[in-house]
DNA sequence: AGATGTGAATGAGTTCACAGCT
DNA sequence: AGCTGTGAACTCATTCACATCT
């Protein structure tokens, strides 16, 4: 069964919100409901859960601990995804630190970088190791992702080696568009793109400075 | 002139890969070429560009440097944008050393954080002030966006102070649905989601573990 | 010839409105 | 009565195909 782009990030934002829902102690909420308190449209969040089949109760809502069960197993978040970060920057090392990213389905068990000053060094937990070795990272941990907070220069070969390694997938971070293989899905985020969208949003105030 | 979301992101995308056409030394393509190379789509490219009127030559192409300077002028990065990070964790730290967040069109004049042990420091060349002084930070600096990397317990309510102090933007790491207000426009970014969505991408295996 | 600009056609995604269950 | 599940209507976005210009 596949789900489109948008529809797969919306389930993501349901799992979150029901979590969020689940905290709050409330175990059955009604599409209405549920969508004033996130901001979010019912009639969508009825069709999108409708395409798995029927989750909801006729008359009273979704029962929430159910359906975090089943969204979990929908988007394949019933397992621990082992990643491995490639390169040690600001970003790379933010992502070794932050809780929230290392944690539930992810685990990050390893970084590389070039800088042999890094090297052997543990940051959040995670050991760095070179980047030559990363291959035999990759095999060793048995990572099933990697992340790329390289610069964009290496961020095409880096891509490269993982999948020689045998990684399953990549979030690259690097500016650049890298040329993918389908057996190993890319995905692109762009910090800088995110800046900019934001800015042409902004009011509109005197001339350019 | 109105430009739809998806249309907005291939146009940051177009200024991209127009920028590293330039650093190549090419000064005028065909949108063929450009797609080819970039794997985006020649006829979105004309479609997209047309809406603003001629920018091309027929028989010709595109010329490089001056569909720069309209994208820049287009997309209103021919000004410079003022941001201060609040929250100064991991995520929050790197942006204020990430360079290529802090450069060009952006600039990233302070960050707050309320660790005390944080407040003084300088992180990547940006100060760290104190928390309880946002409001002031912002006027001082006539910051014009937020970076909000706090926890997701802190985000509205830090939202709602950029709002009172006057900010223009504010772009969300926060996990959580931020109510906003139209004058302030928020545009959320959760990187643990970007993991989740590649997952669900990632070749099927055997069984969940 | 060769490439743009564009209306028309297609496709994707969202919202509506209500039938049908509890 | 209340809320889900869903076909139908609609809006939005992309692709096609070609007239048009250099």
């Amino acid at each position: 069964m596949s789900i489109s782009p948008p529809t797969l990030n919306r389930l993501c934002l349901y799992l979150r919100s029901l979590k969020c829902l689940q905290e709050d102690g409330i175990s059955t909420i009604s599409s209405r409901e549920w969508a004033d308190r996130f901001d979010l449209s019912a009639a969508q969040i009825r069709k999108d859960l409708a395409h798995f089949g029927g989750f909801g109760v006729r008359g009273v809502g979704y029962e929430v601990e159910e359906l975090i069960l089943k969204l979990t197993s929908i988007l394949r978040l019933d397992r621990q995804y082992r990643v491995v970060v490639v390169g040690m920057g600001n970003l790379g090392r933010a992502f070794a630190r932050h809780r929230g990213f290392s944690r539930g389905s992810f685990l990050v068990v390893a970084g590389v970088d070039e800088d042999p000053a890094k090297v052997g060094q543990k940051i959040g937990g995670v050991e760095v190791r070179h980047a030559r070795e990363l291959e035999q990272v990759v095999r060793e941990n048995q990572v099933d992702m990697g992340v790329l907070t390289v610069p964009a220069e290496a961020a095409q070969e880096t891509y490269e080696r993982l999948v020689e390694a045998g990684v399953k997938g990549v979030l690259n971070f690097a500016p650049v568009r890298i040329r993918s293989v389908p057996e190993v899905p890319l995905k692109d985020v762009d910090l800088r793109i995110y800046l900019e969208e934001l800015a042409y949003y902004l009011p509109f105030d005197e001339a350019p400075s």
